[in-house]
DNA sequence: GGATAATTTGACCGATTGGTAAACATTACA
DNA sequence: TGTAATGTTTACCAATCGGTCAAATTATCC
């Protein structure tokens, strides 16, 4: 029952973690996650190579493997930590507020996480693509149950006439594409755009066109049918 | 000025080909395009291997390689043949139309497309998404330029009244972006709809979700202004 | 300061990568 | 039917892949 001859990682025992946690090693998986990020994002799981990520991080791939077992276990970690912030702004969508202005911020929001963490948006994106095969578990699980719950929300606005009778599941798709569309298509969006008009300005012509297209097309029938 | 030793594959003199073109040649030349649209879509240029897509092909490596000297060949090849098909809808889009029900129809093809064709969407997803190292000037000539086309009819249909007053280019990205998502993320899709209503019935409630998001967002404000 | 644990590295592994060389098989055509 | 062009395959190449190992270096703590 020992290891002599092969010492773990300190980041194995997740659960020791918090107990011996060197700075060092806060330091280094900052780092290797942040060039992970990079890379991944940029081409994929099959498409990104460990040796990469270790020089864009600026460190030997021994030592990456020290603190990530495996390039799996690299992409794991990353999900894991940027997935909760990713689906924030769904979270604060708010049962209790006015519709319109909840459906207006949340276009923002997730918006503005389009113009700030493109990477992020791309990750996702690039996993999803390719058919999931990493976040399968947390597409089904909580991620399902975060938008059945939102979708509950919108559905009883309808009902109560609000905003139009829709489809909420297709409401919150239409959201997400539309948004993420900035990030994770941007070298398309720029190049249709042309110089003049692929500037940072290009995301507040995007949210007032995003806002007039739902704002209107959600607005409650007058005839309340 | 000869060759001997290393006979030249008969698709590199591309000007040739009409000239001499085996039957052999197009049977296996559209075998390994079908297999390299499979794992390209699937993979990214970078995540694909020149092994996959002659395992998919049934042939072998060096076979593929005969009629395509390199996997960015086989790519480019991929790229130049989906393309054209790719743009038919928007290429269709009439300025001689009834505005609302050319967007409905623009709309509904897109969709179809993205049902029917989602393996091409993917494989302009992955590579848009990568940073289009291999498209760039075919977003930046012919993708722009039609896009420009269209826009201005929908400028024009603004200034007419005929719709509301908005920006024609990001009214273009939202619907693009909503329908390619039902190819690209269909994972997604599938797994927060549940088995229960990921069936193909999806895409009807699709059309019928944004159909109403559109055309109610776009209906011209009746003050005019 | 010395022991001990944590970190880093260069050298290396077998498997896979994109691609080649040349022998071999098949087809088209006179 | 012969033969030249076309098509296919086996064996192979150097480079790169994910990952290991043991030795060397550095940080930590008594």
């Amino acid at each position: 029952m020992n290891f002599k001859g092969k010492r773990q990682p300190v980041t194995i025992p997740r659960a020791a973690k918090t107990l011996r946690r060197t700075r060092i090693q806060e330091e280094k998986e900052e780092q290797i996650l942040e060039a992970a990020l990079d890379v991944f994002s940029a081409s994929g799981f099959r498409g990104s190579t460990i040796d990469q990520i270790a020089e864009v991080a600026g460190m030997s791939k021994p030592n990456l493997l020290y603190y990530f077992r495996t390039k799996e276990a690299m992409h794991r970690a990353l999900i894991d930590r940027v997935l909760y912030t990713w689906l924030e702004p769904l979270r604060a969508f708010d049962a209790e507020g006015n519709p319109e202005a909840e459906i207006r911020s949340y276009i923002r929001r997730k918006l503005e996480m389009a113009r700030d963490f493109p990477r992020e948006s791309r990750l996702f994106a690039n996993e999803v693509l390719q058919g999931a095969p990493h976040i399968e578990d947390e597409l089904k699980g909580p991620l399902k149950e975060l938008v059945d719950e939102k979708a509950e929300v919108i559905r009883a606005w309808a009902k109560a006439g609000k905003i139009v009778k829709c489809d909420p599941y297709h409401l919150i798709f239409s959201i997400w594409s539309t948004t993420q569309h900035y990030a994770d298509f941007d070298v398309q969006v720029r190049a249709v755009l042309g110089q003049e008009h692929s500037g940072e300005g290009r995301f507040e012509d995007a949210a007032r066109f995003l806002e007039q297209l739902f704002i209107g097309g959600l607005r409650p029938d007058p005839l309340g049918g």
